[in-house]
DNA sequence: GCCAACGTTGGC
DNA sequence: GCCAACGTTGGC
């Protein structure tokens, strides 16, 4: 299983509105850049990925499920740009701030870190496990 | 609100 | 195919 990390204003859409639309999730509508694009087309059904409020929190706040492949966006006007769903699991008990990364030398190499425009990223394995140990998350067994 | 970093566009 | 100009993102 891959991990990942979406991001998003919360004033435009936050994780408490992703949370709200349940278990059928949502379209990630709105990807216009072809690096996210490619990252979304090689999640599988069951991929991890955290859910980041950028510009207002600057945090990690939740943790996230695909639980659509790839697909046209139905909000595009070219067929080039695609997305996945994704559905939120869990509130993170403890936010992961954009400072608390930027101060763990675990971290530091995050793309979160390193390339701060990338909106959708991939996490790597001992990235995930650190955030959420941070963070205080349990997934549910059948998450797990 | 500013500005650095990055991606995209378009003229040549 | 190069690169200058421009637009956007997002941290500060």
């Amino acid at each position: 299983m891959a991990y990942w990390l979406f991001k998003s204003e919360p004033d435009v859409f936050s994780f408490a509105q992703l949370m709200a639309k349940g278990a059928k999730g949502e379209e990630w509508t709105g990807i216009r850049n072809y690096q996210a694009r490619n990252n979304m087309r090689m999640m599988k059904i069951g991929d991890k990925g955290f859910f980041y409020h950028s510009n207002i929190g600057k945090a990690v706040v939740g943790v996230v499920e695909v639980c659509k492949l790839i697909h046209p966006d139905s909000t595009a006007d070219k067929p080039a740009w695609e997305c996945v769903d994704i559905r939120g699991l869990v509130v993170m008990p403890r936010e992961i701030t954009l400072e608390e990364i930027k101060a763990d030398a675990r971290l530091s190499e995050m793309i979160l870190v390193k390339n701060s425009r990338l909106s959708v990223q991939p996490v790597l394995p001992e990235e995930w496990k650190i955030i959420c140990e941070l963070g205080g998350v349990k997934l549910p067994p059948k998450f797990a």
